[in-house]
DNA sequence: CGGAGCGTTGAGCAACGTCAAAAGACGTGG
DNA sequence: CCACGTCTTTTGACGTTGCTCAACGCTCCG
């Protein structure tokens, strides 16, 4: 068995308590590792699970209808319920799929109902997990549509790295990204060129340096500003610390 | 009291079944009137109630740190609960505001966290409610991120037509939108300057007329071409007729 | 009657897209 | 090991969308 490989409650999960997370883990089927660039989720189609991202990162894609122009519509990271969305739901409005090899639990709605029947209390604290994805999307929208193609890249990259930050993956350099300038592009509305552009400008204003997939951060408060950058939308756990953290103040 | 007015289960939550609708009335704590650009509620405010729109529009907005910038990332129409996503998150992260004279029913999170306790399958439907909206910011996201203004808006259009219809609010002209145009600029990340050009491009291509707060839809499957308008991302219910249903085929 | 906000139009400009080219990284197969 | 194809990154030249600034008529309202 893979359970054996820590399933440990760290980013968005934190949420969770840690009896509902050990609930949690209780009823997650199996743990499954998945290539990079794979579809794991298909728009239209009906799902009987959700899952639970462990390791890597997973895009989600909205389309048109010929399907040739596509925007990544969020960006999850370990610690995030990936599809939790798809349990009241049931069909999916989007694609999901992975940006990296991605370790993932798989979480059965059947088990979710079940789960919350008898505890109201986790049924809320998972739809607030949900909520707080649709929030994010909402400054997503606002990012888009209201932010300059620099300072968009600054706040993705800001809004990036206090989620890893939640899960330890982020080091005194920075952190890696594994996307490419294209995809940067679906994901903050610009074309791959003047992502690239773009990424220039933050380069020589000093605040990062993108290479090889690592991000890195040379003065983080002034990426922040620049890319006016307030996390409060993120609803980060108001827990005293991550267990073993390595918190920079 | 006012609860003589008509709660009618139309719009979004004909999501819920009758019995559950009857269960969401009988908790609703008053209803209530309030007048046009009134803040109903404020970001980082904790909500201990959520409202349900019976008449008239509300938009939620996000404002950037200074307060200077504001987008529109949603607009809610009758039978949509406006803010149920207070409930599991307690405090919101954007802005509540009437765009018209609105009447909403009040209804107390105390009594929807004992509802759902009873039944869980309240429980799921409302939550569903509430990624019908986040599926509705995805698209809102994708169509500011990756429209043209023309389309933009004719997407937009088009999606108010089809939530209006849900409601008996479209006629045979087309429906009554109490925007102006720097409204629609904020919703569609424009400025009023090209809203205003991009609305004349829409009238002489034949698809619709906005005059004096009602959008004349001359050619509906036109407006929607030019939009790219698909509305699966609005999870319609699959109910066979709305009641006294006035529906086109 | 004056002011404020909305709708409309024009002129000029900045941001961003498009097209194109070339260099580097990487894996594959000969 | 090298040749090759593919993908990524980078840069330049040029075109276009949409923004800015400005003006004017309109309606509504105090």
């Amino acid at each position: 068995m893979k359970t054996s490989v820590a399933v440990r409650r760290a980013g968005m999960v934190r949420h969770l308590t840690q009896p509902q997370f050990d609930q949690l883990s209780g009823i997650c089927s199996e743990i499954r590792e998945v290539e990079a660039r794979a579809t794991i989720a298909r728009e239209h189609v009906d799902q009987e699970r959700s899952l639970l991202l462990l390791d890597g990162m997973i895009g989600r894609y909205v389309t048109d209808v010929h399907g040739e122009r596509r925007r990544l519509v969020a960006l999850q990271v370990p610690g995030d319920f990936v599809d939790l969305h798809s349990f009241p739901l049931t069909r999916l409005d989007h694609e999901v799929i992975t940006m990296t090899d991605v370790q993932i639990a798989v979480v059965p709605h059947a088990a979710i109902r079940q789960a919350i029947s008898h505890s109201p209390d986790l049924g809320r604290t998972l739809w607030a997990l949900t909520m707080i994805d649709a929030s994010i999307h909402r400054h997503w929208a606002y990012r888009v549509s209201a932010m300059r193609a620099m300072e968009r890249l600054a706040n993705f990259l800001s809004e990036i790295a206090v989620r890893l930050e939640q899960t330890e993956r982020l080091t005194a350099t920075g952190y890696d990204l594994p996307l490419t300038q294209p995809d940067m592009g679906e994901a903050c509305g610009m074309t791959a060129v003047h992502v690239n552009r773009s990424l220039r400008d933050l380069r020589e204003d000093g605040c990062c340096t993108i290479q090889s997939g690592h991000v890195h951060i040379h003065d983080r408060a002034r990426l922040e500003k620049v890319g006016g950058f307030d996390p409060f939308y993120l609803y980060l756990p108001q827990d005293p610390a991550v267990p073993e953290g390595a918190e920079a103040p």
